[in-house]
RNA sequence: GGGAGCAUAGCUCAGUUGGUUUAGAGCAUCUGCCUUACAAGCAGAGGGUCGGGGGUUCGACUCCCUCUGCUCCCACCA
């Protein structure tokens, strides 16, 4: 079989996929054996793959790949989100595209929008995923919006709201004036912006409305909210402002009478002192309002525009409000000066709409229980983030929670199952039926007709924070006195989450509150925290830079295990990845690397008749002690997530100890044939590499697996056993180390020399090398080896550890050259001889340090002597000559 | 404003109870090679004193203090 030099992932990857889903390896079914269980962080159900989720889905198919190899019933649960906000924003712009407001719509006509947007739109990540190799479950796939997945929302609701938990009320709420919702606390990104400050004159009133000369300077950043100003405000200590008590102010341009009021809220160093009071737009104003009993007036809508209440520019929207406004004081007199100042404003996560503070009503859930709970999970180590850092964050979040404002003003997710009487009286039930029956409980009455559903949704992360429940079973949430189902009981509490630190309290936090709440268990054992991925500048991805990479083009352009990989390779746990594409390719010459290396194992003929030569043999001894010692190290890294460093030790397994030394050394000579012994020995190495890389590079691995020898329908290499780790011989391992470095000496040589590797050269040993390892460095150093004797003044010398080897080679050395090369290596070890016998003629060192640390010093000194000692013959040896 | 974290070769990072490390890796760089698996490769080499300063200790990249720089999280000074 003739195999082309370069590998191409095009001919191997869709096959293999395809092979994987028709053989159904991904998919599982409770059994005998451990699970082994992941759910998917659910990515927006209209969402395109980015590179973050290629680095999330990359170590998160890596786990479950690992865990499947080691003998676990892996099971890895894939679905969307309905992603309420994001998702009806995308719908209501593609309808005005076509020229449909959503006012014009009804709710179910909205809806049935939504359905078909989510139907043509909804497939198209998950499929991008498996493109990626992701060996999710695709038979168990689920959608936050799913009808079973949806009840038990609203079951959660129900049982919540049963507990006391839930409860409406008007709060001061971030109000999105793009989504036209209400948003969660923790959806408000604070950005710090530039905008003005404006110092505005209100001047006193004579107690009939009228203005007198004397006033009183005000600052704000908001000129626009001043027809809603209830009040001013000053610090009651404030001398400044003592001859104001009791008078009152008027508003500019709508000359409306306010009072000037005192509270130490204010802060006298700030701005004029003077706090314009405003209870409709501010989180602060409101709570002075509610201490001084202010009036609340709202003179703005919806969708951020000033409303009748407010008099004057009507209709207009709050920015251009504030430009107009600001030429009307000025127009007025009103205006003392404008200064630059730099604030922290709110804008919605979801739709970057500044934040309108607003007053509304809303559903609120209590969080103190759960949060209390929650946070212990974490410092109990029940729950582990890793990196541990972030317990830190989560502490301190935990302890600081507000109740969670869970209603939104929008139409797409799970509609509040509460329902009001023609009185105003709310019940909350499962379904219409049982509301109703609630209700006629409170007045006979009442018919269905009477009842009305509240029209708010919930937030999404309300239905994803069931997340690890509710894809096994839906009956659970919101049941917690509920048998778990046999999946439910199976595979929860599943084992490891990987997601971003940006949805630690979003939606990690949360899904611990909901594990704690009805299965009285955590929902996961270690949360598995990635970095950000950025580009090579430091900046994060976005598409207005574009700088962000779609990763189907580079799937296509490298393959996809190239790009995991890629991705891999610098990600440690909580470290941003600096992306670059160059990491890609060092991922694509490692497939090619493996590639070759099978080329060249499968190309050989086995000569039946052939001895094994004694370096294929001690090449063999020392790959299958190797490779125990690297399984050991490769599985301590997989135990600590220590992902990279797992990856960066099987990588240099292959290409340094495998490809650069085992097969070299094994390798026959050009047309010649290869023993049966090592050729087995070998396919069974490769065998064990291949098993080791498949979890990072699913594809090759498979392709190769196949190739390598004749495999029944239905194998596959996914379902092989890791390779194990068995006792090893650390000296023998240490031994092959001097042979190699044996080798490296007498390649300087020849470099340094011009010699090349064909002519065999002369190497004396002198010293105690292994003997047992020499058949490897004749091999690969082309050299005859002998027990260095006589005078070797006329070789070129170089050291492995303590051992002395000379390769002679007359009238090729230079002898200046030589003796300052020596004197300079002689001076370092004398340097380092000092440095090591000042530590051990300190007393308290030999006193206080450990024995064995002493014991290696000592042995540090012996060494360094024997070094000088054989130096300084050399040198003797090259000046008398 | 409060809190957390980071600062180690040109770049990205390891360095796991302070001592087998006068510091390691990958990439990049330099030199020589189209050597019969692989130039997406082979062989070899150079490069940092661990951000600055102080302290604890027999001994510090590793612990403490401080300064500088960066990052992140939280936050209602208009």
């Amino acid at each position: 079989m003739e195999l082309p030099a370069k590998y191409d992932p095009a001919l191997t990857e869709d096959k293999w996929y395809a092979y994987w889903l028709e053989n159904k390896f991904f998919h599982s079914e409770p059994d005998e054996r451990e699970s082994y269980t992941i759910v998917i962080p659910p990515p927006n159900v209209t969402g395109i793959l980015h590179m973050g989720h290629v680095l999330n889905n990359t170590l998160n198919d890596v786990l479950v790949r690992k865990a499947r190899m080691d003998g676990k019933n892996a099971c890895w649960v894939p679905g969307t989100d309905h992603a309420s906000i994001a998702t009806e924003n995308k719908v209501v712009q593609k309808l005005a595209a076509e020229g449909i407001k959503k006012e014009d719509l009804t709710r179910e006509e909205f809806l049935k929008h939504a359905w078909e947007w989510k139907e043509k739109h909804g497939g198209i990540i998950l499929g991008q995923l498996r493109k990626l190799g992701a060996s999710c479950d695709w038979d168990r796939t689920k959608f936050t919006m799913d009808p079973e997945l949806s009840d038990a929302v609203i079951n959660t609701f129900v049982y919540f709201y049963n507990k006391g938990y839930i409860y409406r009320g008007v709060r001061m709420v971030n109000w999105d004036p793009i989504g036209l919702t209400a948003v969660s606390d923790e959806e408000v990104i604070h950005k710090d912006t530039v905008s003005k400050f404006y110092h505005m004159r209100y001047f006193i009133s004579d107690g009939n409305g009228n203005p007198t000369d004397q006033y009183i300077i005000i600052a704000t950043t908001r000129p626009e909210t001043i027809m809603a100003d209830a009040a001013v405000c000053v610090n009651p200590e404030d001398e400044r402002y003592q001859w104001l008590k009791g008078k009152k102010v008027l508003i500019p341009l709508i000359n409306k009478e306010i009072p000037i009021i005192e509270d130490s809220y204010v802060a006298m160093d700030f701005g004029t002192g003077c706090l314009k009071v405003t209870p409709a737009h501010d989180v602060n104003d409101y709570e002075i309002g509610m201490r001084h009993n202010l009036p609340v007036l709202d003179i703005i809508d919806d969708h951020g525009r000033l409303n009748e209440k407010a008099q004057i520019l009507v209709g207009e929207d709050r920015f251009e409000a504030r430009k107009k406004i600001v030429a009307m004081l000025q127009e007025a007199g009103n205006l003392e000066k404008m200064e630059d100042y730099t604030s922290p404003v709110g804008y919605s996560e979801r739709t970057n709409a500044v934040i309108e503070p607003r007053l509304s009503m809303q559903w609120f859930l209590k969080m103190e229980a759960l949060a209390k709970d929650a946070l212990e999970s974490v410092e109990s180590g029940n729950v582990k983030l890793i990196p541990d850092k972030y317990r830190n964050t989560y502490r301190h979040w935990m302890e600081n929670v507000r109740d969670w404002c869970i209603s939104r003003q929008l139409w797409w997710g799970q509609r509040i199952p509460a329902y009001y009487l023609p009185d105003g009286q709310v019940v909350v039930a499962e379904t219409a039926e049982k509301a109703l029956e609630a209700a006629q409980a409170i007045d006979a009455s009442v018919t269905a007709a009477d009842l009305r559903q509240d029209e708010d949704v919930l937030d999404t992360w309300f239905s994803s924070w069931l997340w690890p429940i509710s894809v096994f079973d839906t009956n659970k949430a919101g049941h917690p006195e509920a048998e778990p189902n046999k999946d439910l009981a199976y595979y929860y509490p599943t084992n490891d989450l990987v997601t971003g630190p940006d949805i630690l309290f979003f939606w990690v936090a949360r899904m611990i509150m909901a594990g704690n709440e009805f299965m009285n268990d955590v929902p996961f054992r270690n949360v598995y925290l990635t970095g950000i991925v950025r580009d090579k500048l430091g900046r994060k991805m976005s598409k207005t830079l574009g700088n962000s990479p779609d990763p189907l083009d580079l799937i296509a352009k490298y393959g996809a295990d190239a790009v995991r990989l890629g991705m891999l390779l610098c990600s440690s746990a909580g470290n941003d990845i600096l992306y670059d594409e160059s990491q890609i390719e060092q991922g694509r010459n490692f497939n090619n690397k493996v590639w070759n290396a099978f080329r060249l194992v499968t190309g050989w003929n086995v000569d039946e008749a052939a001895q094994q030569p004694e370096a294929s043999a001690v090449a063999v001894k020392w790959f299958d002690n190797k490779l125990s010692q690297v399984v050991e190290i490769v599985e301590d890294h997989f135990s600590k997530f220590r992902i990279s460093d797992a990856l960066m030790a099987i990588y240099k397994f292959f290409w340094d100890d495998f490809c650069a030394w085992y097969l070299e050394a094994v390798k026959p000579a050009y047309g010649a044939g290869i023993d049966k012994t090592t050729y087995e020995a070998t396919i069974g190495f490769f065998d064990a590499l291949l098993k080791m890389i498949h979890p990072i590079m699913p594809f090759i691995t498979e392709e190769l697996w196949q190739n390598m020898a004749e495999r029944k329908p239905g194998e596959t290499i996914m379902n092989q056993r890791y390779p194990q780790a068995k006792a090893y011989d650390a000296e023998f391992i240490t031994a092959f180390e001097m042979a190699t470095e044996a080798v490296a000496g007498v390649r300087n040589i020849r470099q340094s020399k011009n010699l090349s590797p064909r002519e065999a050269l002369d190497l004396k040993v002198k010293g105690a090398f292994p003997a047992e390892v020499l058949p490897v460095v004749t091999k690969l150093a082309n050299v005859n080896i002998a027990e260095a004797e006589g005078d070797l003044s006329a070789a070129q010398r170089f050291m492995v550890r303590t051992v002395e080897m000379f390769v002679p080679l007359t009238g090729l050395i230079n002898v200046e050259e030589e003796v300052a090369k020596l004197e300079a290596e002689l001076a370092y070890q004398q340097k380092f001889l000092d440095s090591v016998r000042k530590k051990l003629s300190n007393e308290r060192f030999v006193a206080n340090a450990p024995e064995a640390v002493v014991a290696v010093e000592r042995k540090k000194e012996a060494d360094s002597l024997s070094k000088i000692e054989s130096i300084t013959a050399s040198l003797n040896a090259l000046k008398n000559n």
